[in-house]
DNA sequence: CCTTTTGGTTAGCTAAGGCTAACTACCGGT
DNA sequence: ACCGGTAGTTAGCCTTAGCTAACCAAAAGG
């Protein structure tokens, strides 16, 4: 699996599933995206052979290194861009939405170059 | 054609020729996006289907009023997010990179919010 | 002990959207 | 009149990535 904004959807939810609980099944992964079942079977055995996640006999799935990688960063480009677009005024549920399509399309330079900017902002403000 | 963000390319890109050349062809997007010639035979028939473009008998294309619609909306959207991402330091290739694919997935009111930001430091700096 | 629920897989469909190969149609030059 | 290039189309393939239907296996419970 070349990583596309699909995958790097399944590992990310994968990652904020464990924050939340300890073991994190494939069912977990379909309902928090909202996705059938064999879709995320499927998926989950891409990831599984290209080695960013393990599973282990009873369904828990791992992150390995290379997933967790992926997996935040992902995660903190949905937060940080989530964050500049409230920043901006805009509401909460557009901003997520938003958030979670761009994560995918930004380069890390460009990431990079708005996480600086809001940083600034932040020191300034709280 | 359910507006996709391939459909939007092609429209953006027949925009785009437009402002150059009195005429655009099939051949003159192919060749701008960097696809082949049946892929965008087949992406102007549906856009011509679906009523966002025309195609006079010498085979030159128009936007219809829907197209030009989305191809404008699509094009502010590519230049105002270039332009902010070079005004956070982004080099123009990376913004331009970046931009061209953030274009297709944010929404109006994020995109509002953004070019309203960044409208206040243009009339403070140029 | 049998039945239901839960979790997961298999098979196969669909749609979007690229591609090549091969064809048609027309236009211009020799 | 006949090639050769230019423009576009047709047919058909491939990948990504969703879906349903149907199945299997193991745990749960009356």
């Amino acid at each position: 699996m070349t990583m596309h904004e699909s995958g790097e959807m399944y590992l990310e939810a994968i990652y904020v599933l464990q924050l939340r609980a300890p073991a994190v099944r494939s069912l977990d992964v379909a309902e928090y995206l909202g996705y059938s079942k064999p879709s995320v079977s499927r998926a989950v055995s891409l990831l599984k052979q290209a080695d960013y996640i393990t599973v282990d006999p009873d369904g828990h799935i791992n992150l390995t290194e290379s997933g967790a990688a992926i997996a935040e960063k992902i995660y903190d480009r949905h937060i940080t861009l989530a964050k500049v677009l409230v920043m901006l005024g805009v509401d909460e549920k557009t901003a997520a939405e938003d958030a979670c399509k761009m994560e995918h399309d930004i380069s890390d330079v460009s990431f990079a170059a708005i996480k600086k900017h809001i940083q600034k902002f932040q020191a300034g403000n709280g």
